[in-house]
RNA sequence: GCCAAGGUGGCAGAGUCUGGUCAGACGCAGCGGCCUGCAGAGCCGCCCAACGCCGGUUCAAAUCCGGCCCUUGGCUCCA
């Protein structure tokens, strides 16, 4: 079976090519502050298909970028005593981003250049467009010409005639189509943008941001261009899957098509993904707007595992609205898999490999559930089918664990490994969840303490004291111990 | 105004390309049962109900065609 999904230039659903290795590309943050939770999407779909693209057998050469270049980092230069330029602010959230990173569980990319080590490359290429004609200079900078590019609109779908002015008002009047976009701007940041931007008081010392020398003029590169020559620099003239935010459609991945295709003469990417946008309260979530909770917080107060499995709920392609009720399905779902997952690994601990029992409707739930993730899979990457075809292997897990402790069957030996190896290969494997449960058999000191407190209460029910029993079943809720009284006595784990 | 993506049961979410065989699966919320000292977890069952609106094509439309309404995004920095 193939893979299935949405191309934004084609319009419809593609069948998915490429050869052995995939060379896929993410259009990746301005680090001008810390990631939120509508960035981390994009990286959860995009980390999924890098996984999904592995588990399939492809080699997967994944980059994303890091835009260190901005005018909303230059803002923000003497916020704090130790931003004293351009680069001590990015650096500050290049930290932040990867350590969220790092917190998502994404597979480390091959690659993550940033603009201030790729301007010779950028500088190449503007230099390629003005010498195609393509590009032309004026007062300095360099502007894309959209009226030399016959396909330029096509991934938007937009009319070069009907397209409103691109940049700020005062480079308007050294273009010759409002349309046309700049590849190099001479000078640096402008006291105006650097103090729209910034979120203090700059008094009389705004910055102006870093400067590099080209043949036009000391200036700074234009955001577009950047991916265009940091894409082709690491993955070649065309790659296999772009990806981003839909947000970035029009302008940003239409100029990267331009940019690219006009200089090399190669289509620039197979594929193009947008990822939907996340929203909150019925609007985007956005660093501009207010309305975002970021990577750091939602990690500290969820979990990487709701995390994702929230991800997980909705179709890449499509908008997700972060609420309440969405949270708390996330978290139903992630504990049910999780708690499973520790039942199935608890069983395996406690029976011999040489078991001989067998429980067709587990074995069966196995392969179902495999058959059914990869079809979800690839089907443009429904991961939302694809984690119900886990939750559906629950319930085969359950029926097998209940119905032995409660007197049936022996133990399903080779069944429930089968289990665990599919919420190992598909769970964690593709989906990124992280189970807790490990069957190394080793006891802390925390077990230990757990398991005292847990037999006096054994005790105390024993003797009819049910309010000093629940009393303690409490007190170990409140530090984080869940305990369960089943028929073959009593388990606990750690919330 | 122009461009794009959507509008399906209480929520969420498939199906639309390839008209009929599914308005399906999973989950949340709700209801009942088993189990239980209670709770939780788990299992089983229920959930009469929905294809934005108006036309058209057809033996047949959620699915195709036309018009309209609404939501979100883009057209300025944006994942």
């Amino acid at each position: 079976m193939s893979l299935v999904v949405t191309d934004t230039l084609e319009d419809e659903r593609v069948e998915f090519t490429a050869d052995g290795d995939v060379t896929l590309y993410v259009c990746g943050l301005t680090v001008s502050d810390d990631p939120h939770l509508g960035h981390a999407r994009l990286w959860f779909h995009a980390d999924v298909l890098h996984r999904w693209l592995e588990h399939e057998g492809y080699d997967v050469r994944h980059v994303e970028n890091v835009t260190d270049v901005n005018e909303k980092i230059t803002a923000r230069v003497g916020e704090r005593d130790e931003w004293t330029a351009e680069r001590d602010v990015a650096e500050t959230f290049s930290a932040s981003t990867f350590s969220a990173m790092r917190g998502l569980n994404l597979l480390r990319a091959e690659v993550y250049p940033r603009v201030t080590e790729h301007v010779p490359e950028i500088v190449d290429l503007v230099a390629t467009l003005v010498e195609k004609g393509y590009a032309y200079e004026s007062n300095g900078s360099v502007y894309f010409d959209v009226t030399r590019f016959d396909d330029y609109g096509a991934l938007s779908n937009q009319n070069v005639e009907e397209l409103e002015a691109q940049g700020e008002p005062d480079e308007r009047s050294e273009k010759r189509h409002p349309a046309d976009f700049a590849l190099w701007k001479a000078g640096g940041v402008s006291e105006t943008a650097a103090r729209d931007h910034a979120k203090h008081d700059h008094g009389d010392s705004v910055p102006s941001g870093e400067t590099w020398d080209s043949p036009w003029s000391e200036g700074r590169p234009g955001w577009h261009v950047e991916c265009s020559a940091m894409s082709t620099t690491h993955l070649g003239d065309t790659l296999d899957v772009h990806m981003g935010g839909r947000d970035l459609v029009f302008p940003h991945h239409e100029n990267e098509i331009a940019q690219s295709e006009a200089a090399t003469g190669e289509t620039f990417a197979r594929h193009w993904l947008h990822v939907g946008l996340l929203e909150m309260d019925g609007e985007k979530m956005s660093s501009s707007i207010g309305n975002f909770w970021t990577v750091p917080d939602a990690l500290e107060e969820l979990g990487v595992n709701v995390v994702r499995t929230f991800y997980a709920g909705a179709a890449y392609r499509s908008e997700q609205a972060l609420t309440e009720e969405a949270i708390a399905e996330a978290e139903e779902r992630w504990d049910r898999l999780s708690r499973t997952y520790d039942r199935a690994v608890e069983a395996l601990d406690s029976v011999d490999a040489r078991a001989k029992a067998e429980d067709d409707d587990l074995r069966a739930g196995v392969a179902t559930a495999r058959e059914e993730f990869a079809a979800a899979m690839n089907d443009d990457l429904n991961l939302r089918e694809a984690t119900a075809a886990l939750l559906e292997l629950t319930d085969a897990v359950n029926r097998h664990v209940d119905g032995v402790s409660e007197g049936g069957d022996a133990y399903d030996y080779r069944g429930l490994r089968e289990a665990v190896e599919a919420f190992d290969d598909l769970a964690v494997g593709v989906l990124g969840l992280q189970f807790k449960a490990e069957s190394d058999g080793e006891v802390g000191l925390a077990d230990e303490l757990v398991e005292l407190v847990v037999d006096i209460r054994e005790a105390e029910r024993e003797a009819g004291n049910y309010e000093r029993a629940d009393e303690l079943r409490d007190a170990l809720g409140e530090v984080g111990v869940e305990i369960e009284d089943g028929p073959e006595g009593t388990t606990y784990r750690f919330a």
